[in-house]
DNA sequence: CGCATATTCAATCTATCGATTGAATCATAG
DNA sequence: CTATGATTCAATCGATAGATTGAATATGCG
């Protein structure tokens, strides 16, 4: 088309981002920056792909607009363009739970949990944690922890969980989070809580929606 | 990967999704799905390409959930298969609004308007359209409008509306909308009222907009 | 400057996507 | 049942994307 209007420009840059998120691996490391910034080496070793392929497919997410990169001495670290990004996948996410028969099928299968484990929302955390009426546990490795986390949460990565229970207080409501609605690691903390009598729920999503929701976040 | 983690299966899956998203003509399939149901051969013609193209388009929506279709007689109707895939598209849009340069270049420059025509939000027109204060123009083809439309709005194709400017109060503002944030017709209905010595504005986003943030919308 | 490390670029191969064509399926009218 | 119209399917071709490999670039250190 020699004059295309600017409908159809947009969309097809609209497209590109589309696009973009149109690969699994893609959306594992968009998930991975929600978290806060890393090195294209550290993502390389986290998804357990080479180094080229990671930087091949980072320097797709940065062309489409979705993530930024910055140089740091001898590396260069990503982290998302913004909080829109976070609210995008929420909506990818959100379609496919609900229009998707296999999405649907694994979230049930794997995630049981998701009704079962009675989540807990946002704003309700804020409440009880606020009046010291529940212990608030985040389970992400503590990098990222130090990024970012909750006003007053605990961290002991999911790893360490089992050995240091004692660092947390016995009587009160554990509300474990992770890294999103698809991380298993806090529905794990969640199990192995209850198993030791602990009572335990989990927020609903993870530290990004959080982040991305306007809640307050404190940083180390 | 023989046993991949479920993790990455949903990821595989919501790629599935992002991937339906990374093409202008679906995207451009959605918005027109997004004013109500359309035949293929309805949805070929608007768009300009084959009906087997589009047909072929259209499975690949079907098949990562985006939409559904309906058989009535010899023809199949495709609809979005819920509000989530709207704002999934508003996601999108606001995601590439904001991080896109070439994005943000089309929408200044052709859009110019969107600050310009001061777009009115979606509540303050509807407080102010159950006081009688403005009149609600709306500039779709007839059949979109009656799939659904605002409350109380009239309806000008935008063809039709310089002819038909007798239709409208003279003294009321007037609050026009269309199909979306990147369809045009509102923008020049705005632009010839006020030529025409008419107070207008725009509501910012269209229809599939306001119903997916559940405002009442009026079914004829 | 020379060397090591981190990242990107370029070239290659394979797999998948988009568009086109023509045939197949399905529902209705006669 | 046959004919017609609407939609989907199947086969094809050219273009594009993903993964791998090895080379190129850029930074920091001695």
């Amino acid at each position: 088309m020699r004059h295309p209007s600017p409908k159809r420009e947009i969309y097809e840059n609209l497209a590109r981002i589309g696009g973009a998120i149109g690969s699994a691996l893609r959306l594992e490391l968009l998930e991975l920056l929600a978290q806060g910034e890393r090195s294209v080496e550290q993502l390389a070793t986290t998804t357990g792909t080479s180094v080229a392929n990671t930087s091949q497919h980072l320097q797709k997410l940065r062309q489409s607009g979705l993530i930024v990169g910055r140089r740091d001495g001898q590396r260069v670290f990503y982290r998302l363009s913004g909080d829109e990004v976070v609210a995008l996948l929420a909506a990818l996410g959100r379609v496919g739970e609900v229009h998707d028969a296999e999405i649907e099928r694994l979230v049930r299968v794997y995630l049981a949990s998701k009704d079962e484990l009675e989540p807990v929302p946002a704003r309700e955390l804020l409440e009880r944690a606020r009046k010291g009426l529940v212990t608030v546990l985040d389970v992400r490795p503590s990098e990222e922890f130090a990024a970012g986390h909750v006003p007053g949460a605990v961290n002991i990565p999911i790893q360490q969980l089992e050995k240091r229970l004692g660092d947390l207080p016995k009587r009160k409501e554990v509300i474990a989070y992770c890294r999103g609605p698809y991380c298993l690691m806090s529905y794990d903390a969640v199990q192995l809580l209850r198993k030791k009598g602990l009572k335990a729920r989990r927020l609903v999503d993870g530290l990004p929606e959080w982040r991305a929701a306007g809640l307050p976040v404190t940083q180390e």
